[in-house]
DNA sequence: TTGTATCGAGACTTGTAGTCTCGTCAAGGA
DNA sequence: TCCTTGACGAGACTACAAGTCTCGATACAA
């Protein structure tokens, strides 16, 4: 694991950072066009006016280049609400992720490339930590409302992640039913109790101890 | 949408059943093998000691062969308890799907079938269909308890439906957590409230009425 | 000016789905 | 019995995409 640039500084040409832009701008555009068929890298390289080669120089794989543009555009801004409220943190989180995978222009996108990890073994692992921090966030949301009172000490912390990713993917990649506010709110209920959102009653209080 | 068959009976060699099964069974042996690479339609042709024309004769795709053969050896049962208690018929439910898509050797074939699916649009439908039987199944249950009074009138069963095959999903193909019984008994019960499970509960009576 | 690394371009290799062709084989009809 | 017909095994072939290799041109620094 020798870095020779350490030895020799750097001589030659440098790297173009407009190819990589433009390689970047148009496998997003290209992503966002898809009506479901696999984008390739010759069209990405063609439309960014690039050679194959260059592509390659700055990525490992296609999907590592898929997945950099759409990152490269959501922005790693994980949502992470901190109420005082256990339900209105869930609640602001629930939202946060079904909008930010709809409002954007890259829900299909998004769609597409989950396609894509399907059969690209590296583009898989890169999207897994992708999720995994999100996925931690929100178990650290989830403690806090443990911590509080607000959930069970017995509460299971990763069926609940569980339940909320696992109806997010499930629907946005079936789209058989929509992820709105609306939906977002009764899933929080629903994980929460729904019979008496947000009022404090005995049976439910905070109960310290072991169950 | 003339059917020459009604004309001229048949001449001419007849379809070799033993090819068909040869098929089959070679499609699932390497599905279950596979590793995550896809399953090749010259393997199966190969192992199964048959020309790949004749592959095609009897499938129009790679797709619709490996979920014939999946669907050959798990059946079409779909479970349908009826027990006349929803928590038990539910349970039950979500625990013959768990136990169903991991007991049998066809969980890695099923993995595999999905990531052939994202990029087979004739597997997809199908499959898709194949998933809609059981939705149904768990819907009519739901609304058999919705009318017996034990989920309240507003209940989202599209949502608990989502919750269930969402979970069920997001596990099965990331594999990072259990489906196991005790999984799917914290499911029921964190879908019909868990903190009285089985218990009748003033506060939580079936209400009548839109909320 | 010269050495070096990146550039665009595109040929090339590899792997797979699906088609086409060929000679063979089985089944029914004449 | 022989002939027609259509399925059979085998494998060549086409189409297409990921990733590699090569080439002459170009940009930067010593």
């Amino acid at each position: 694991m020798t870095q020779p640039r350490a030895e020799r500084p750097h001589t030659g040409r440098r790297r173009n950072e407009a190819a990589h832009r433009a390689i970047l701008d148009s496998a997003l555009r290209l992503l966002s066009e898809s009506d479901g068929t696999p984008v390739t890298i010759d069209a990405i390289a063609r439309t960014a006016g690039v050679g194959k080669q260059t592509v390659y120089r700055w990525w490992p794989s296609k999907g590592a280049v898929l997945l950099d543009a759409l990152v490269d555009q959501a922005g790693q801004v994980v949502p992470d609400p901190d109420t005082g409220s256990l339900r209105e943190d869930l609640r602001a989180f629930i939202t946060a992720t079904f909008d930010g995978a709809q409002s954007t222009p890259s829900a299909p996108a998004l769609r597409t490339l989950v396609r894509e990890a399907a059969h690209d073994v590296h583009l898989a692992e890169t999207m897994r930590t992708f999720i995994a921090t999100r996925r931690a966030t929100l178990r650290d949301l989830l403690t806090r409302g443990r911590d509080s009172g607000e959930l069970p000490d017995d509460a299971d912390l990763d069926l609940i992640v569980d339940q909320i990713y696992g109806v997010f993917w499930y629907r946005f990649l079936l789209g058989h039913a929509p992820l709105d506010h609306a939906a977002a709110d009764r899933l929080t209920d629903s994980l929460l109790g729904d019979r008496n959102a947000g009022m404090p009653q005995p049976g439910r209080a905070p109960r310290y101890g072991q169950s």
